[in-house]
RNA sequence: GCUGCUAUAGUGUAGUCCGGCCAAUCAUGCGAGCCUCUCACGCUCGCGACUGGGGUUCGAAUCCCCAUAGCAGCACCA
């Protein structure tokens, strides 16, 4: 019976089958360091990570930092930071700009090999050509002039936007985009954080080469990749390559979130999140502070699958995986909403025993003493709430005198509770609570909570009949803890 | 504009390659009920989709054509 709950939850997301796969593949992830991950990055991330752990083989983190615009000095570290927390199985790192001379040497060897050629029109001119399928005039130097040229620009004779190293494709393909793109550009400021360079290699180049150094043999990125995958193959083609096994997945979005690490930046600058893991954000670390497991976002990704239709990726079903992985482990407590104090008449002091999880009794209860006023909800206490029960206590009936309620003790019994379809309510000790603020993503609901809670610092816990929270800090003022989900 | 990709319930997904076993799978969501000292968990039942139009065929979610919609690329970004 257990075995069949079990499996219930683990049944296992089956991938589609890579083609020529079956001896073991190498894979990659390979973020560009602008910021940290979100649930984009994830996709791709899991995905992968998948493919390797179901075939066998090498899971290369490759950070592609060639572009000194888009890295974030910090973001190395947040990358990594996040990669261990969705606990992948990168087997090796590797970063591009400690690669620079790799790919100069195989520029140099293209250029010999007649299949680029460096290129001193300028931009816009270019493009012109480039639009009326016409050779510029750069494409057909000899190999000899070529190699001159590379070798100034490398010796800083040219300068920024004066040469551009460009791959000899076809120009008469209906596709402007795949007529001979560029390979390498001279990049002088701003500076890239890493490395001293002058002249720099594009993705496209870059990618390809590493690909090919590294034996990556199939490849899953997002479908904004086609067309550079199709550019890709006319490096593969000059080299004499073999090409990996490509797979692209449709575009991912995600109800009222912004993916953009640019602009998420922007909003953090502008003082409308507070940081990287502002919990309305999509960031990884935003999800973890909010109680989401890694097993989560990973269930939920690989449900999605690798399909190329453009999806709305949904947080109930993310929540759902989440609900699943944390139901079992989270204590419940009391947190009490926008607290109501209560003196309820008749009632003797006594102690309630409230269980720290209903389905494992093995875990025992936090204890409750009950002397005389209480904390409650006060959206629980209205003017046709006649009784309700105060779970794992006794039943209170409620009398209103104009818009005074007062409270009276009417006694222990739950069968009669239900009888008159009581709600069943948390609520607390007057003196002990502990003030809680549990921060949403529609803002912040202030309350008390149990003080067992502070032991709590980091867990995902259940406010019960509130809904999942983790606790996030601990102080002299009180718990704040932030919403999971229902 | 040019080039290409895609289109199954509110959301995600299976089925599409090799047409019939699909009045369409599973999950999530929503509704009702059961269980329960939580509005959680669990259980039961229900709701809800093949973008539209043509064609091929004895038979189409599946093949073909057109339309429509969405997305991507056309960067000295990745």
């Amino acid at each position: 019976m257990y075995e069949a709950l079990f499996a219930k939850h683990e049944h296992r997301r089956v991938l589609p089958d890579l083609e020529g796969a079956e001896h073991g593949v190498v894979m990659r992830f390979a973020p560009n360091p602008s910021g940290p991950l979100h649930i984009g990055h994830a996709r791709a991330a899991v995905l992968n990570d998948a493919y390797v752990k179901q075939y066998g083989g090498r899971y290369i983190l490759r950070i592609e930092d060639t572009d000194p615009k888009r890295v974030d000095p910090e973001a190395y570290d947040m990358v990594k930071e996040d990669i261990a927390w969705l606990r992948l199985g990168i087997t090796e790192t590797v970063t591009q700009s400690e690669r620079l001379p790799l790919y100069y040497d195989l520029c140099r060897k293209l250029i010999e090999r007649g299949g680029a050629y460096v290129c001193i029109c300028n931009n816009e001119r270019f493009r012109e050509l480039k639009q009326a399928k016409i050779a510029c005039p750069c494409r057909d130097q000899p190999v000899e002039k070529n190699l001159g040229l590379w070798e100034r620009m490398l010796d800083h004779t040219f300068n920024e936007g004066e040469a551009t190293v460009r791959i000899k494709t076809d120009l008469n393909n209906p596709d402007p985009a795949m007529r001979d793109f560029p390979a390498f550009r001279i990049l002088d400021s701003p500076p890239h954080p890493r490395v001293i360079a002058h002249v720099y290699p594009l993705m496209n180049f870059s990618v390809v080469a590493d690909d090919h150094l590294l034996g990556v043999t199939h490849v899953i990125r997002g479908k904004d990749h086609i067309a550079n995958t199709r550019r890709q193959r006319y490096i593969y083609d000059h080299f004499g390559w073999k090409v990996p096994v490509y797979r692209h997945y449709g575009r991912m979005g995600i109800e009222g979130v912004v993916l953009s690490t640019s602009q998420m930046r922007f909003g953090i600058n502008e003082g409308k999140y507070s940081g990287w893991d502002d919990i309305r954000l999509g960031t990884l670390r935003a999800l973890a502070r909010r109680g989401i497991s890694p097993d989560a976002v990973k269930n939920a990704v690989l449900a999605i699958g690798i399909g190329d239709t453009d999806i709305s990726f949904s947080w109930d079903n993310l929540y759902a995986e989440n609900k699943k992985i944390v139901d079992p482990v989270a204590n419940r407590y009391f947190f009490v909403p926008d607290p109501f104090t209560a003196n309820i008449d008749g009632a003797l002091h006594r102690t309630a025993h409230a269980m720290l999880h209903p389905g494992d009794t093995a875990r025992g209860s936090r204890i409750l003493v009950f002397e005389g006023s209480v904390e409650l909800p006060r959206g629980d206490i209205t003017h046709d709430t006649a009784m309700v029960r105060l779970k794992d206590l006794f039943n209170v009936t409620i009398s209103w005198d104009g818009s005074i309620p007062s409270f009276a003790y009417a006694g222990d019994s739950l069968a009669e509770a239900r009888a008159a379809k009581a709600h069943i309510i948390q609520w607390l000790p007057a003196q002990g609570a502990v003030p809680c603020t549990l921060l949403t993503q529609e803002g912040e609901i202030t309350g008390v909570c149990e003080p067992l809670v502070t032991k709590e610092l980091g867990n995902v816990v259940q406010f019960e009949r509130v809904g999942f929270a983790r606790i996030d800090a601990v102080g002299n003022d009180g718990v704040t803890a932030y919403f999971t989900h229902k």
